[in-house]
DNA sequence: GCAAGGTC
């Protein structure tokens, strides 16, 4: 018998359709499907990974974060135990029967690593049969080039595995050593750890960065003039020619030599044509998820789920041409039935040629990511229903015509002075029609000629300040993070939403805590070469030499281990320092406003017996003011202070969504924002999603303290001579998410 | 309780 091995269980069922003479025989072994056919008149099993099925260790003995030194994990063992006991048991059993195997994994570096995993599992079943594996590599799951690659089978490239070992075992050193560093020096054990890692650390840093730019930022004042003209229609705004006044006087100026009258010098219209969109890829789909509110962790989730459910292609590619391999009309003869765009794949089926659009990557691994079934709105959840509407539209508008508009600008001239508005009107909808995600409003100009002369009825100098750099959108952060080389198409999403996760970031647009800030500006101050993309880049020529026998992994990760020792010298000697700026950060976020009895910080302390949080004023003994805290969520410091009562106001996060709520319990204001959720709870529960509402609202309920005497110690300590540093930039922080209920 | 990479 012959063995077949494919990275995924999709894979290892198409494989068997394409090569089977005959019929296709299915069976299960612990839950894992295997298909067995004749090919090439010998008995056949086909079988599918679930990816990696090893994860790199360390072993038990250096388990204890607090005893074990950091610097040891540098040159410690590193096993490669089964992580997937299931395939493996499959895999075993298989090998048993088989006379010869082939790897048939993704015709990539990983691939071929997860292929190399594989055998280790075979030989251990089996070892004689080492002599007995060849590799399948075939660039699209389609039948020509599936059974062109088992014709031309070749040998397993260790080279190009070892790569991927030397990539692993780099991450597995580099992320576990400087982890429980920087936990270690920081105390921040259990799940209070800071993590730290080629990927996320780089990531960090540019949110970080980017909010310090903020802060930074010196607003410079201009000054724009608005005028509101009537020609007997409805009154229109026009600005002055001139755009931004730097200096007022000039503006000021300005304004004052407009007449009561201004006349049409130029109409001037210009037609533009927008091309469709080209067909998905993974970074694209999440970039266009995520401006409809949906995460990019969260869209790969779904995509998985409406992958495995049949009704779209496969969600990680880069490739952004449909094969010619694709049949296009079969595609939209399913998507006939589809509720809101039926009759539009209908039009696209009656015209006689396709020609759809194509984007600049092009590669053969996956097709770009494409509906491939029928489903009803009534059968899918509210999210599942919005990421299924945006595949099938996406592949729609490939087909479908540019869009034309017409822009429109209007030049008037009012006492000397240039004034101006315009509009764009969509003469051709063409692709918009059907994705009208990318669609703006028609802006209507009123219908004007040279020389008519409208009323001037108003004018207005607009005083205005020049913005920060604005914060990075999941959208956003995911495509620079693509552009530096930063994490693959399937972990970038993963990265980000490990960011939230270990409370280094908050909302979208993406917020660095105070924490995620101090512990970027360590890194970088005191271990750069892991706050770098850099490290990266170097990686992939590293990998590329190893896969070209250029030189060989042991090289390769014994020369990053050396330098990891560098850096790590050099951390170890600035640990109070480290660990200094990192505090700060950490007492920043939990420092929420000035008690309005002693003055003193008001901070996030826990009850030592039950845990609970709760809000102490740092001057306790002395002062015992509190307030108590709700028990679930990120409790994100404003800045503010309630405009009712004049205590501070806080932003909650982990429920429906965030909230600001002052941390008065007895303030008026509060009292009718609780009564206003406790009556949307109310109106909630005749609806079909009440119960998860219901449940979501009452865990965000405050609760007071029941032991104040009681204040943590440890609290107490971490607070010792905290001066906080949370009050100048705060204010803009806070600007930005307000969204309380 | 570490990372990043696959896939579910």
């Amino acid at each position: 018998m012959r063995l077949i091995i494919s990275e995924k269980a999709n894979a290892a069922k198409k494989i068997a359709q394409f090569l089977a003479e005959g019929k296709v025989k299915e069976g299960k072994h612990r839950a894992v499907p295997h298909h067995t056919f004749d090919w090439k008149g010998e008995e056949t099993v086909s079988i599918g990974l679930k990816g990696h099925i090893l994860n790199p260790e360390y072993p038990e003995e250096y388990s204890n974060w607090q005893k074990v030194e950091p610097s040891e994990l540098i040159d410690a063992e590193i096993l490669k135990p089964v992580s997937e006991k299931g395939v493996a048991a499959a895999i075993k059993s298989l090998a048993k029967k088989a006379d010869s195997v082939i790897v048939a994994t993704d015709y990539d570096r990983e691939g071929e690593l997860i292929g190399v995993e594989a055998l280790s599992i075979v030989f251990e079943a089996k070892p004689e049969l080492a002599d007995s594996v060849k590799r399948s590599r075939f660039s699209a799951l389609t039948k020509g080039e599936v059974t062109r690659a088992f014709d031309e089978l070749v040998e397993v490239s260790h080279d190009l595995a070892d790569a991927g070992e030397a990539r692993q075992d780099i991450d597995l050193i580099w992320g576990a050593t400087l982890t429980r560093w920087v936990s270690r020096a920081t105390k921040r054990y259990g799940s209070a750890f800071l993590s730290v890692g080629r990927v996320q650390s780089p990531t960090l840093v540019l949110i970080a960065e980017r909010e310090l730019e903020r802060r930074a930022f010196k607003p410079e004042p201009y000054w724009e003039i608005e005028a509101t003209l009537k020609n007997g229609g409805d009154p229109f705004k026009v600005a002055h020619r001139h755009g931004r006044f730097k200096d007022e006087g000039e503006a000021q100026a300005a304004l004052s030599n407009l007449k009561e009258t201004a006349r049409v010098v130029e109409v001037r219209q210009k037609a533009a044509t927008r091309p469709a969109p080209a067909p998905f890829n993974t970074t694209s789909f999440l970039t266009a998820a995520a401006s409809l509110g949906i995460g990019p962790s969260r869209a790969a989730r779904i995509a998985e789920d409406l992958y495995t459910d049949g009704y779209i292609s496969y969600p990680r590619t880069d490739n952004t041409v449909y094969p010619a391999s694709l049949d296009l009309r079969e595609v939209l003869t399913v998507l006939k039935g589809v509720e809101e765009v039926g009759e539009t794949a209908g039009a696209l089926l009656a015209k006689g040629e396709l020609k759809p659009t194509r984007g600049k990557k092009e590669t053969t691994d996956h097709p770009p990511i494409y509906p491939t079934g029928y489903v009803s709105k009534a059968a899918l959840r509210d999210d599942q229903w919005k990421i299924y509407q945006l595949v099938v539209r996406r592949f729609l508008a490939t087909l479908s015509e540019p869009s034309k508009s017409l822009r429109t600008t209007l030049n008037f001239d009012s006492g000397g002075e240039g004034l101006t508005t315009g509009g764009t009107v969509i003469t051709e909808e063409g692709w918009l029609g059907v994705y009208p995600y990318s669609r703006r409003a028609d802006e209507e100009i009123p219908n004007l000629g040279e020389g008519d002369v409208v009323n001037v009825v108003e004018k207005e100098l607009l005083a205005k300040e020049t913005q920060p750099p604005g914060r990075y959108g999941q959208g956003r952060l995911l495509n620079v993070m693509e552009d530096l080389g930063l994490g693959t198409k399937a972990t970038r999403p993963n990265i980000i939403q490990n960011l939230y996760d270990r409370g280094y970031v908050h909302s979208d647009p993406i917020i660095p805590t105070e924490k995620g800030i101090s512990v970027a500006q360590g890194l970088k101050e005191f271990a750069a070469e892991i706050a770098s993309h850099e490290m990266t880049a170097k990686l992939e020529r590293s990998m590329d030499d190893i896969s070209e026998g250029k030189t060989d992994k042991r090289a390769v990760v014994d020369e990053s281990r050396d330098l990891l020792r560098e850096v790590y010298k050099h951390l170890d000697s600035a640990e109070e320092q480290f660990s200094d700026i990192v505090w700060r950060g950490i007492r920043s976020d939990e420092t929420l406003g000035k008690c309005p009895e002693s003055g003193h910080n008001l901070i996030v302390r826990r009850n030592r017996r039950s845990r609970k949080r709760f809000v102490g004023c740092e001057g306790y003994p002395d002062c015992t003011v509190t307030y108590p805290l709700p028990q679930k969520g990120s409790i994100i410091p404003t800045g503010t202070t309630c405009e009712e009562c004049g205590s501070p106001e806080i932003k909650v996060l982990g429920g429906r969504r965030p909230w600001i709520t002052c941390i008065d319990m007895d303030c008026p204001k509060k009292q009718e924002q609780m009564k206003a959720a406790e009556e949307a709870r109310k109106a909630r529960e005749g609806e079909e999603a009440a119960k998860d509402a219901g449940k979501a609202n009452a865990e965000n309920e405050a609760e007071r303290p029941s032991e104040v005497s009681e204040v943590a110690s440890d609290a107490a300590k971490s607070s010792n001579g905290n001066s906080g540093n949370g009050e100048e930039p705060r204010e803009k922080l806070a600007s930005s998410g307000t969204r309380a209920s």
